[in-house]
DNA sequence: TGCCTTAAATGGAACGTTCCAATAAATCAA
DNA sequence: TTGATTTATTGGAACGTTCCATTTAAGGCA
């Protein structure tokens, strides 16, 4: 069905009655074509139906234009904002980027690294995925392509990141809860194969240094970083002999496990147990209770990104300043109501 | 930096001492090469840092390999669970496929499919973004890509649908708010630009219509499907006269909108006003109270999609049938406790 | 009129692959 | 040995563009 043999660009040249380069030409909107030519050769695009082969064009001048963004976990909402944040300024660059995923399997990535490649990517953004090894961005590198991470990074490498500022992030809200009068807390979630882990664990343990929290009152529970990882810690967490009264976690998703298993117990989030998030997504101003949480603007974050890499293609370099965001705690109801040392008693412990 | 002029299958032959012809073979895993020049040409790639030109091979071979997912919003962790389900298929076939967003709107995912195609893409699963017009998809169709949709249809187009049973899905949810004891029903959320949106309605309408629900029983309000949306909707039905006890959901995002506008208002959902969702998402399970909502199986209509465009492609067809997928309905505590007639009173009506 | 300049359009080579037809080498049958 | 067959390898044309160097057409000026 359908005129078969897809048409070329001689073919609209013969329909229009000149010659390939000037519809070459008329493509690329080059002013040195007459406008009533320009029409002629529009109409005969439109007539045909022809459509353009960029494989065949990238062949001959290299300058893809094509952009790659490549998401560790579209189904955190987390990525997915930042995904859109960067997507904002390629459109409005004339851009489609080409989002992939990873789902958080190095393997998977480098199978989607490879397909980038082969396509001719003109840069990428990525957000690498967790236990990615240090040599996975040799190929890109080595072929010169401008390559930004946004929001991790790789424990020894030179490519440009982009991030928020995890240590000051975990810092803030760490004070945030000995100010509010707990003395014994816990950093819920995450593991050491993240560097991530390493600077917001840093900044929750510099504050309770700082603070005057005892080495023996900071308590680490390593966790996946989901909602599952988050109800885990909470369990062991209260299962010891002396439980934490509240914790900073590794995200936000961890958060409302947390929360959620607090319910569960019958326990009132907020004022039997404190918990703060990471990342303030969307959804943590509509928690119930709603989630106190480090805000890192992830989609500007992601937009930063996007002009990063936009600039290095455009100047062809590979090589790009690190960027660390500005964060800010915002305090919602998750760490209870007031301030005043003297916790609240639940009204009811029941559920 | 590093290695300028990239190589090309002219470079590694020089330097495995063979011919573009025999690295050509190589590539592509013929058996006609002896098993030690294999490995040699192997070796002269891996050296190089040679890196394939998928677009100079498919100037020739025109079997482009690439497959696009076009999602109307990867914002939303529904359509993101059907992207992932796609992906899952699509990996173990040895594809990378190229995700794509259109942020519902109808002019960039014009941009988006311009762009895929100039790509050169095999095939295209979609999810049209709400007010498409019908004639997007023609290029597409008259360039004899196949094109499969997922979720959405579009009003009259012979592309092939992959969808769950959306009338089925809110007959169920419908007769159980029915037989929970409610005599006056809404609707909430939605709107008539989408297909879903009637065949879902038509839905409700029908069980009302069969159950003994009087037209004037049955309220349908408009809004956005999102959470914001949700609110609207309830407050709009709160100020009535006469407002309803129940109501059925667009989708969850709605219904999480709802339930939270109920607590905002000192009401407690399941008990004072019953809601059900619809798509079954994943925080649908743990939302504070779990949501009741019809499962549509996500992922596996994702995978149902991928597979029939997969198969398109390799039978070079552009018709497949329509597939309809079972839904049920999973209760859980958002419509109340038990179902005798009598509803309970709640225990106190402050929050 | 003839010459110069500018504007518009064009032919051909090149880009990096695939694939066909052809060759070369090795094996086999007689 | 010769011819046929099989196994490995190879050169060359083709794919659909871009871009450079040219050509052609149209004015402008003396």
């Amino acid at each position: 069905m359908a005129s078969r043999a897809k048409a070329t660009i001689l073919d609209i040249a013969r329909e229009a009655g000149v010659s390939k380069s000037t519809v070459s030409l008329v493509l690329q909107g080059s002013g040195l074509i007459r406008p009533e030519t320009a029409l002629k050769v529009r109409k005969a695009i439109e007539d045909v139906g022809y459509v353009y082969n960029r494989g065949a064009a990238n062949l001959r001048k290299a300058h893809s234009n094509v952009i790659g963004m490549v998401i560790n976990d579209l189904t955190n909402p987390f990525f997915a904002e930042m995904a859109v944040g960067m997507e904002r300024v390629f459109q409005s660059a004339g851009i489609v980027p080409f989002i992939a995923n990873t789902a958080e399997s190095p393997v998977r990535q480098e199978e989607v690294l490879k397909s980038l490649m082969e396509q001719g990517v003109a840069g990428l953004v990525v957000s690498p995925a967790r236990g990615t090894a240090p040599g996975a961005f040799r190929r890109l590198e080595t072929a010169g392509v401008p390559v930004v991470f946004v929001m991790r990074r790789l424990p020894e490498s030179r490519i440009p990141v982009i991030a928020p500022d995890n240590h000051r992030g975990a810092y803030l809200a760490t004070a945030h809860l000995i100010g509010k009068g707990h003395r014994r807390l816990a950093f819920f979630g995450g593991s050491p194969d993240l560097v991530v882990y390493h600077e917001r664990l840093g900044g929750f343990r510099e504050a309770c240094e700082a603070l005057g929290i005892a080495p023996a009152d900071r308590l680490v529970f390593e966790g996946e970083t989901s909602r599952k990882g988050g109800i885990a810690c909470l369990e062991t967490a209260l299962a010891m002999a002396e439980p934490p009264t509240a914790a900073l976690c590794f995200n936000d998703a961890v958060a409302f496990g947390v929360l959620l298993a607090l319910r569960k117990r019958g326990l009132e989030p907020g004022v039997d147990f404190a918990v703060v998030g990471f990342d303030d997504v969307a959804e943590a101003e509509h928690y119930m209770p709603a989630l106190t949480s480090v805000s890192v603007n992830t989609a500007g974050l992601g937009e930063r990104a996007a002009h990063v890499v936009l600039k290095m293609i455009q100047s062809r370099t590979t090589r790009a300043e690190d960027h660390i965001g500005a964060v800010n705690l915002v305090v919602r109801e998750s760490c209870g109501p007031d301030r005043d040392g003297t916790r609240r008693a639940g009204m009811g412990d029941a559920a």
